[in-house]
RNA sequence: GCCCGGAUGGCGAAAUCGGCAGACGCAGCGGACUUAAAAUCCGCUGUCCGAGAGGACGUGUGGGUUCGAGUCCCACUCCGGGCACCA
């Protein structure tokens, strides 16, 4: 397909008009070049197809060729994820070199996927795993690190004592490590390398508004509480006697003197200077390596009190393992009045609870007899100089106290954090940064670039990070001022790679930069991807925030990677996700062996509409088969030298024919256009197979032809190799996928007449054949004649005639 | 605990905008062809009552809106996925 040319002119309108529907999208100048941009997800390199693969691929593969029939240029490229994790847990396992078993398993799944045909553009194929593609993450790395958008703080990892390793949280089985099952995992703090996501936090939520047509509505929601802009207030409170201020956010700062306590995170800093670090620390340990399910709310008082700056209030300080270091200010007040887990915590320790907010038509509530929170907006009560206000009016003013005042003030406070991007692996990209005793840290300057992974590493599974075992890695001479200096060991999160792999696809060749930015234009923004729902949050969160860095390094000049994005469902077998982890895989060769690969991907599609969850059962897959081999055999039985102009029907069973034919196309043409959902597309053909099968005898040579030819070129998407093997048999020339997608004439596909129901109060009671577009009046006067109708009817009333046309009559009679 | 989904025959599902529930396929039953089997072709197939005509019921549960609800609203149950206990 690669190198594939096509006439512009006669694309660019279809083009337009298709955007243009929805008023959405407009691709620009007429001197672009028409495009359409299909894309995968990175496939795992685990060497293993299974089913659940390739209903995916299934989906993007369809519209690939769909879109080439119509004539559009489409990148639909193929890259490769290096997989860290897996990778070092195999060569752990089977003391096999990662980068030897990640590349034996690209080419694994490289075969079987060619094997089912799929239409990747394979010269454009990338993987992250290669050193040319370190060489530009750490590229990236150097631009975030000048413009203060990488950089290092500390911050807790999972620690196993046993293995001296760090873990992933997937590697933390109920607290303990996965391979010491006795041995509880540790926290342990050490020096991280993030980036700065928090900084476009404000233009990743706004941006969302522009993804509205493009995207599903539940991954921008999923999105929205991920990225949590919450506006409210930032307040001191200040510890009894030392005066040293405890800030703490609020949403509902209204509620303020109605707070009877702080409580702070098991890991605030303050805890330590209250004389509790002890209990503090193991309380964090805990809440770090449970499960939240399984973490009971539980909390202690420090024996210490801090002064509400509002009330004067004198209030306990506590630690809670509910509260997050990460969100806020890692301290809350407690209002157990007007919150439901204040109040349950405090219920439960027997702290004072104090109505403060009154509904605004009701009573306050008493603090004796309450058994939930008021959790409303409403009135403020026994609030000082505030009482009397209400709740929206009241946050503004005591906002703006508290700025008066100097404890406090308005603040917007985001869930959304800063992404780590340490990894202390051997199988990832290096961190391109030395530390040098003079100097400090200092960055690898480009044509340095890339540092490479040392060849000859023993893993082991225990011990530090793999490369700081590693000598001549680990050694180095300051770039700043040639003394030695040590490497970072840390090595790259793969969603480092999977942010921007994308754009290399346009200009996967370029040594000189990641990409040409002229090039990676004429593509971009892709118009659509596909991926899995478990990608809503932390892929596509990252791959935008990376888009936006871009454009602000002036790379690039557009603000989003993705215009639309679709959303597949995952394959689930015996009651969870179909995942080599899982060990629940049906793995495709038996099928392909048996029916063959078009049998496969077609019967996958068929069982259920694409961004749906499929439940897989193999039963079924006989019926797919039965289908392509009735074709297969009608289209040989029937096949004729092709017709020179276009047919004229003889008789009635040739307009049927027709007629099906052309609803068929219309069909499978809206489906693709709008919501995939391919199961009734081929629904729809397997009707009109149906429908030829039955008329055959009848039909006049022309209308045969024709119709066999539409049928080959609709079934192309979904079983290619058929369709190329039946156009052959049609005597046609060339590949099926340059012979255009076949259109729907609307004259031919009209029908004439209509069934409709008759419902006499709602139930149907008769059905009537009509003419098609019978108007309202002359509709229930047909309706009213209907022999069961008159009988239903007489004696009674008609209160109301209901006439939907071509659709059904309801009479309401008493 | 929080966030996001889902639930329709024996099974996978369809019903795209509130308008005939169950398209298409699987499984099953009956028939044709066959010495027989396979393959193929034709027909039937939501449940209950009825000999039949026909009737009643029916889209997880309970309410509601409507002439009309699988579809909209409220309250729940169960299942799946995700998570950083989100103040």
């Amino acid at each position: 397909m690669a190198g594939k040319q096509y006439k512009p002119a006669q694309i660019e309108p279809k083009w337009q008009r298709y955007w243009d529907e929805n008023g959405v999208y407009r691709t620009g100048s007429g001197t672009d070049r028409p495009k359409y941009y299909v894309l995968e997800m990175l496939p795992y390199p685990s060497g293993v197809l299974h089913m659940g693969h390739v209903r995916n691929y299934s989906i993007g593969d369809a519209l690939a060729r769909y879109k080439r029939m119509q004539g559009f240029n489409v990148l639909h490229p193929m890259g490769w994820d290096s997989f860290g994790l897996p990778a070092e847990n195999a060569a752990i396992k089977h003391n096999r070199d990662p980068r030897e078993w990640t590349r034996s398993n690209i080419a694994a799944m490289k075969r079987q996927l060619r094997s089912f045909g799929f239409s990747y553009d394979w010269d454009r194929e990338i993987s992250s795993c290669e050193p040319e593609y370190y060489r530009w993450n750490q590229w990236f790395f150097l631009r975030m690190w000048e413009r203060g958008l990488a950089y290092r703080k500390k911050s807790a990892v999972n620690w196993c004592p046993e293995c001296a390793t760090v873990l992933a949280n997937e590697q933390v089985v109920a607290g303990c490590c996965w391979r010491h099952e006795q041995t509880p995992v540790e926290q342990q703090e050490r020096e991280q390398w993030f980036f700065k996501t928090t900084a476009y936090a404000d233009e990743l939520l706004a941006a969302l508004q522009e993804l509205q047509d493009g995207w599903p509505e539940r991954v921008l929601t999923m999105q929205r509480n991920w990225i949590g802009r919450s506006t409210g207030t930032e307040v001191d409170f200040a510890v009894e006697e030392s005066g040293e201020p405890i800030r703490v956010f609020t949403t509902r700062v209204d509620t303020i003197f109605g707070a009877t306590c702080v409580i702070l995170a098991p890991a605030h800093p303050l805890v330590e200077r209250l004389g509790c670090g002890e209990r503090g620390r193991s309380m964090a340990a805990e809440a770090a390596t449970k499960a939240p399910d399984d973490l009971e709310k539980r909390g202690f008082f420090t024996g210490r009190y801090a002064i509400n700056p509002y009330s004067g209030a004198k209030v306990p300080i506590w630690v809670g393992n509910f509260v997050l270091m990460t969100y806020g200010t890692g301290a809350i007040m407690a209002v157990p009045a007007h919150d439901d887990r204040d109040f349950e915590f405090c219920r439960k320790h027997g702290i004072d609870i104090l109505p403060v907010i009154r509904p605004e038509a009701g009573q306050l509530a008493d603090a004796n007899t309450m058994d939930t929170a008021y959790c409303g907006y409403g009135v403020l009560e026994n609030s000082g100089r505030f009482s009397g206000l209400t709740s929206a009016v009241a946050i503004r003013r005591m906002s703006e106290h508290a700025e008066r005042e100097g404890f406090g003030k308005a603040a917007v406070s985001f869930r959304l954090r800063d992404w780590g991007v340490s990894r202390q692996r051997y199988w990832g990209t290096p961190i391109p940064m030395v530390r040098c005793a003079v100097c400090g840290v200092v960055p690898v300057p480009d044509e340095k670039l890339p540092v490479l992974l040392p060849p000859d590493v023993k893993l082991t599974g225990s011990g530090e990070s793999p490369l700081r075992e590693c000598p001549d890695f680990l050694h180095t001479d300051c770039p700043r001022c040639g003394g030695e200096a040590e490497r970072e060991s840390d090595t790259m999160d793969t969603f480092v790679d999977s942010s921007w792999y994308f754009y290399r696809y346009a200009d996967p060749k370029n040594s000189a930069a990641p990409y040409e930015s002229a090039t990676a234009r004429s593509w971009f923004p892709i118009d659509q991807y596909i991926g899995g729902v478990e990608h809503a949050v932390l892929h596509l969160i990252y791959c935008r925030f990376f888009t936006k860095v871009m454009r602000d390094l002036g790379v690039i000049d557009w603000d989003e990677p993705v215009r639309r994005l679709f959303t597949q469902g995952m394959v689930i077998r015996n009651g969870r996700k179909m995942s080599k982890n899982l060990g629940n895989v049906v793995s495709p060769e038996d099928l392909v062996e048996k029916y063959g690969s078009d049998t496969a991907r077609m019967f996958a599609l068929f069982a259920a509409p694409p961004d749906r969850d499929l439940d897989w059962q193999d039963e079924g897959v006989e019926g797919m088969w039965r289908f392509l081999s009735r074709v297969h055999r009608f289209v040989a039985a029937n096949a004729g030298p092709a017709a020179a102009a276009r047919p004229r029907p003889s008789n009635s069973d040739d307009r049927a024919a027709l007629r099906k034919l052309h609803q068929t196309i219309a069909k499978v043409t809206t489906d693709f256009e709008t919501r995939w959902h391919f199961n009734t597309s081929i629904a729809a053909i397997m009707e009109l197979t149906n429908e030829l099968h039955a008329r055959a005898s009848a039909l006049s040579e022309g209308v045969m032809q024709e119709c066999l030819q539409r049928l080959t070129l609709m079934l192309s998407p979904f079983a290619p190799h058929l369709a190329e093997e039946l156009w052959r048999q049609l005597g046609r020339e060339g590949s099926v996928l340059d012979a255009g997608w076949p259109e729907s004439d609307a004259r031919l596909a009209k029908e004439d007449t209509v069934e409709i129901a008759i419902q006499v109060n709602g139930k149907v009671r008769d059905r009537l054949t009509i003419p098609k577009g019978l108007p309202r009046g002359p509709l229930a006067d047909r309706a009213r004649q209907a022999e069961r109708i008159r009988a239903l009817l007489a004696g009674k009333t008609v209160r109301k005639v209901i006439e939907v046309p071509d659709r059904l009559v309801n009479f309401v009679a008493f």
